[in-house]
DNA sequence: CAGAATTTTGAACACCGTTCAGATTTTCTC
DNA sequence: GAGAAAATCTGAACGGTGTTCAAAATTCTG
């Protein structure tokens, strides 16, 4: 075998061992030796495929978002309204982190140093998330310009994200299942009844 | 000086280390030797006055919890309405992140394993920060029950810290003090002009 | 103040990510 | 295909981590 599919070889086998040690064991999962043995190489040859663990771990969690990508994007149907959609979207959510548990709190609970951000094509595959609730917004706030729409799903994906993710860890007190579904139901209803008129300024609009 | 006031000074030195090390190079800034240096006892004291340096860290986390308890009890008015005051709420929570930013980050990034919960006493630190939200609440929902107000209270709390918190750490990009703000200031609105229809039930209420 | 009980100590342990000189393999050249 | 050169892989070793525990130091007791 070439060396160079050797070298690819190697990293898909030391991202399933690294995706298959965070489904079990969560980020911490992850060691160098273990990964190692499981690639079958030795620890040191994964620093000729990865400059750090840290760079494997991103390729373990864009595997995550990618597969909840794929998940939400056969969650809505042709006919949802806008509250229908997000409704199932926010709970599709809800859903995937619970099925998911460990690999998507891996996901958050991956730190960076300090000002450190993480790699362009990284922010690519987040980026791909909020284009689903960027369709519900459409029709529900017509007037909206795309840039609008687009930061406008970031914050409601931010939002779902904190509810979902501090029941998901409970650290605000136990927090069951069904009690963090109805918050997202009740949310995305204040969101539709509430967005048309809070997008729009306090600042009477000119006639 | 008598034991038991030692133990209580050296506790009390530690949670100062610590908290100063947080809040100069995060959550894993706290290290057990450079704890003891500075705490100027050794590092094996520090198993003798805590069980291990998770509970250490709770005890800097409560600090900062407390530390934010104070601040937003200071933020609202009297005379503030529900929007007014939930807008002041969740910015005074956006800059009290900014301004602390590394000690806030610890209270987030501090994984507990498995299955397991916070300490009882840590909770009820928690809990309080709630009470802020629930007064809005009662006068926007006047028909709402304590514990409905309750529940709320977590889920918008849950919401704007997932606003913040993904803003803080910058995991979907870029995201500029104004813009986490601003999107704070429509999230509050919304709930105002939202949550009186979204959290009676879509069945027509008995007349 | 002697002796028992307690507390404090810090070297040692097990484990971690990462490195790098040397062994090994692959590639290139003739 | 033989031999040299380049690239690759290897795993012991390094510096770091939290935690432990036998022994030393201290405090309490009668």
């Amino acid at each position: 075998m070439a060396t160079a599919d050797k070298r690819a070889k190697l990293r898909e086998d030391l991202i399933d061992a690294a995706e298959a040690a965070v489904s079990v064991n969560g980020l911490s999962g992850i060691k160098a030796r273990a990964l190692a043995e499981a690639a079958g190489c030795a620890v040191g040859a994964i620093y000729n495929v990865f400059p750090d663990l840290d760079a494997l771990i991103y390729e373990v969690n864009a595997r995550t978002l990618r597969r909840l990508d794929a998940v939400l994007a056969g969650t809505t149907e042709a006919g949802d309204g806008p509250e229908t959609a997000m409704r199932k979207l926010a709970l599709a959510y809800h859903r995937f982190s619970r099925a998911e548990r460990r690999r998507w709190t891996a996901v958050f609970a991956h730190q960076i140093p300090d000002g450190a951000m993480p790699p362009e094509w990284y922010l690519g595959v987040v980026a791909q998330l909020f284009r689903h609730i960027e369709v519900p917004l459409a029709t529900l706030l017509p007037d909206s310009t795309p840039a609008m729409r687009n930061g406008l799903a970031r914050t409601l994906f931010s939002a779902s994200h904190g509810i979902v993710s501090l029941g998901l860890e409970e650290k605000l007190g136990p927090a069951p299942d069904e009690v963090i579904a109805n918050a997202l139901v009740v949310m995305t209803r204040s969101w539709v009844l509430g967005l048309p008129g809070a997008v729009a300024p306090p600042t009477r609009p000119e006639r």
